[in-house]
RNA sequence: GGCGCCAUAGCCAAGUGGUAAGGCACGGCUCUGCAAAAGCCUGAUCAUCAGUUCAAAUCUGAUUGGCGCCU
């Protein structure tokens, strides 16, 4: 019989975290985060990530374990969570998902399993600056004639997927439609997922809440010091907050104009988490304030 | 009270006689190695009324509302 593993997605801001951490003691849980942001080590305030007394002595994994300077992926994370749900269940406790980040749950709950590729980012750059002189469609084209399938499912406008599909075949000699086909797997845990989420509007004001608490808690100093350390990856600099705050030193934007469009955006990603979410229908959707009970009874069946 | 200007989708905004550009927001969506990323889809009959004309958001008049100046 397959291990239970319970996951907890939901927009940002939707009281994942207390959720979690009230389960984890209740089950005797631990908790993986699966969030791609509060992989790195220093980005605190602007992730979100739970502070030493919101863990409460739980103890959590995936947190801080790279270097803002360093680029990450989900091949990296899918390696990593497995490994620690193993280490998980040999203590005899159970592991919970945690996390807002779809593509990595999705490589998990779906038994995806990546084989190792070389990265050709010198391609890659070759590729998009390409599509930039010659136009997107000549790109596009180009995929049409090795993988029409992948050709097919990517709009011609999304360069960066284009790029990567032609890059793959490059690197390994195969499309990225037999790569996928090769990395489907068997589901290894009996996943037990659930959502959670709130009405649209109070959402949208938990989210313009949070911002306000972040930059009250410091996120510009917390940007400051990063980036003074560290030669922000191209990964770690797609966080919310970062780039925008790092505008704002910059003095490209004010501060009002810096504060609004963090906000904006946040709202424009939980709105795009929920459309990843929504479709997935192997997830319960609960409201946060029962959802601890809720997630109980349900996995004792 | 007088004179002048303005009135196009939730917001910004093009269009000055031939049948409503665009941007943003909102909403929806795609998703296997950058995913807090990247990309896709989606809305009006032009303040109101009357008139001129084959044809008006575009011209005329009145009304309403806003802005500016003057007494």
């Amino acid at each position: 019989m397959k291990a239970k593993v319970v996951v907890i997605v939901g927009p940002t801001a939707s009281g994942k975290t207390a959720v979690s951490i009230e389960l984890a003691k209740r089950i005797n849980g631990e908790i993986i985060s699966a969030d791609s942001m509060q992989i790195y080590k220093y980005m605190n305030i602007g992730t979100a990530k739970p502070t030493k007394e919101e863990m409460s002595g739980i103890k959590h994994y995936l947190l801080d374990v790279v270097l803002p300077n360093e680029i990450f992926n989900v091949a990296k994370y899918k390696d990593l969570a497995e490994k620690a749900i193993e280490e998980i269940l040999e203590k005899g406790k159970t592991p919970i998902i945690v996390g807002g980040t779809g593509l990595y749950i999705n490589t998990l709950v779906n038994g995806i399993e990546f084989e190792n590729i070389e990265e050709d980012v010198e391609y890659r750059n070759y590729l998009i600056e390409k599509a930039q002189k010659e136009g997107a469609e000549s790109l596009h084209e180009e995929l049409k004639k090795i993988d029409p399938v992948s050709a097919e499912n990517i709009d011609k406008n999304n360069i960066r997927r284009v790029a990567r599909a032609l890059e793959i075949y490059k690197v390994t000699g195969r499309t990225k439609t037999e790569l996928d086909k090769a990395s489907q797997k068997e589901v290894k845990y009996d996943y037990r997922m659930f959502g959670l989420n709130w009405e649209r509007e109070k959402l949208y004001s938990r989210i313009d809440l949070r911002v306000d608490k972040m930059l009250e808690e410091g996120l510009i100093d917390e940007v400051k010091d990063i980036t003074e350390k560290f030669e922000i990856s191209r990964t770690a600099l797609q966080g919310l907050g970062y780039k925008e705050v790092i505008d704002y030193l910059n003095g490209n934007l004010t501060y009002d104009e810096m504060v609004e469009k963090l906000k904006l955006e946040t709202r424009h990603y939980a709105k795009r988490q929920l459309t990843w979410f929504r479709r997935d229908s192997r997830i319960t959707w609960l409201e946060p304030q029962n959802a601890v009970e809720e997630i109980i009874k349900s996995i004792k069946e």
